[in-house]
DNA sequence: ACTGGATTCAAACAAGTGTTTTATACATGT
DNA sequence: ACATGTATAAAACACTTGTTTGAATCCAGT
C-alpha cells in the first residue's frame, strides 16, 4: 500500500524539497481531525497511525514524536485561522460596524459550516478551554487579532472606545455564542443531521441579529 | 494520620448508618474538584489519593473503582444541580418573563461565584462536551427541567409559543453566555482574579440585559 | 547491477495507568 | 480476652501509553 510519489515527475527537482508528500500528510490530516474531536490525551499514537495507514513508528520517524506532530497540526490550523481573519476583514471594509459584526459572524459560521476547517476551530476551542504550550503563540498570532477586529465593530456599534469595559463583555457575549456551536452535541442537535450552508446562513442571521441588539442595548446601560 | 473517628461518641448507633465519614468523603471532594478542573480521563486514581491524603486502593475499596468514584461525583452534583434549578424557579414565581429570565441569570451566577458549587457546573459542562455514559441521566434529571424553565421564560418575553424554533436559538445564544464563563481561563480574565460576588452581579446584569434586549429583537424577525 | 540515503516495518522497551492481592491495625460485640 | 468485620497499607499485577531499536524495503544516481 501506501504509493510512493516522491518527485517521480520533476526530473531534477531538489530532494530535500519534497521531503515526503504521503503518508506524511496522511498522519498530519487524520492527526488534526482525531485530536480535534477527542483532544490531544485522549488520542493515541496508535490510533492515528491505524487511521492514516501508517506504520507505528512514523509519528516518531517524521514529527519527532506526538508532540511535534501536534505543533505541525497547530500550524497549519494558525495559519488558515489568519486567512480567515483576513477574509472577515474584507468582507466588512468600508461597510457599517453592524455590517461588519454580522459579516464576521457569517464569515466564521460558513467555514465551519461548508469548508472542511471545522476542525480548526474545534481545536482552538480545546486550546482556549485547556491551554498547551502553544496557547501564548495562539493567542497573539491568531485571537488577538481577530478580537481586536470585533472589538473594534462593537465599539463602533455602541459609539464608545474600545476600552470601554462593556465592550470587552460584549465581545464574550458574542464569542460564545459561536463557540457554542462548535464544541458539543448540542450544535448537532440544532442544525440536524451536518451543519449545512443554509443552515449556517440561518444561525448566522440569528446569532447577528441577537447580538447586534444586545450590544445596542448594553450601549444605552 | 486520619485518625479514625466512626461513630465514636455516638454510643449505640447502627454502624451500617454510618459507613464512613473520614477518608470516603475526602476521596469524594477532592475527586470533584480534580474530575472538574481536569476531566475524567486526565485525572489518575494516585492524583486523587495524594490528594486526599489517602492509600492508592482506598478509592477501589470505597467506591469499586474510578469509575465508581466519578459516578458518585456525578450524583451529587445531580443532586445540588436540581436544588439550584428549584431556586432558579422560586425566584422567578409569579413574576414576569423578563424578570424570570433574568433572576435565573443571576441565582446561576451568584451560585457559580459565591459557593463552593463551582465544580459541578464545570463537570456538567464537561459532560456536555464529551458525554459519559451518565449523559442521559444528566439530560433527563437536569439540563432538561432547566431548559424547559428557562425556555418558558424566552417564550414569554417573545409572546411566541414554546416550540418555535427561534425559542430554542434563543435558549442557545443565552446558555452560550452563561457557559462561556465557566470553562475557560478567558472567565478570569474578565473577573479578575477569582469572581467576586460583585462581579457575579455586574456580569448577571450585562447578560441579562444583552439578551433580553437580543430575544427581543429575534421576536420582532 | 549496485550503492546509499530515505522510508517502512515488526518487535521490544520504559514509564504510567487502574486494579488486585495479601497482610496488618483497629474498634466492636460476645 | 477473643473473635469478627471494617479500614488502611504496601506490593505487585495486567494493561496501555509514547518511544526506540534494528532489520528490511524502496528508489534515485552512477
Amino acid at each position: 500500500m501506501s504509493s510512493r510519489r516522491t518527485h517521480v515527475v520533476t526530473a531534477t527537482a531538489t530532494p530535500a524539497d519534497t521531503p515526503d508528500l504521503e503518508t506524511r500528510d496522511r498522519l498530519l490530516h487524520e492527526a488534526a481531525l482525531l485530536f480535534a474531536t477527542h483532544g490531544f490525551d485522549s488520542v493515541t499514537v496508535r490510533d492515528i497511525c491505524q487511521q492514516a495507514h501508517a506504520n507505528l513508528a512514523a509519528i516518531n520517524y517524521h514529527f519527532g514524536g506526538k508532540a511535534g506532530l501536534y505543533a505541525e497540526v497547530l500550524n497549519v490550523a494558525i495559519q488558515t485561522m489568519q486567512a480567515t481573519t483576513e477574509e472577515i476583514r474584507k468582507a466588512g471594509a468600508g461597510r457599517s460596524p453592524d455590517q461588519q459584526l454580522e459579516a464576521a459572524i457569517r464569515v466564521f459560521l460558513t467555514r465551519v459550516a461548508t469548508t472542511k476547517d471545522k476542525w480548526i476551530h474545534q481545536l482552538m476551542l480545546r486550546e482556549v478551554a485547556n491551554p498547551t504550550a502553544a496557547f501564548d503563540a495562539i493567542l497573539k498570532r491568531v485571537l488577538e487579532p481577530r478580537m481586536a477586529y470585533m472589538r473594534s465593530a462593537i465599539a463602533g456599534i455602541m459609539r464608545c472606545p474600545v476600552s470601554d469595559r462593556r465592550v470587552a463583555l460584549c465581545m464574550m457575549s458574542v464569542q460564545a455564542q459561536l463557540h457554542a456551536l462548535l464544541n458539543s452535541p448540542l450544535a448537532e442537535r440544532l442544525a440536524s443531521p451536518r451543519l449545512t450552508a443554509a443552515d449556517a446562513d440561518r444561525l448566522a442571521r440569528h446569532i447577528a441579529c441577537f447580538s447586534i441588539a444586545g450590544v445596542r442595548a448594553i450601549a444605552t446601560t
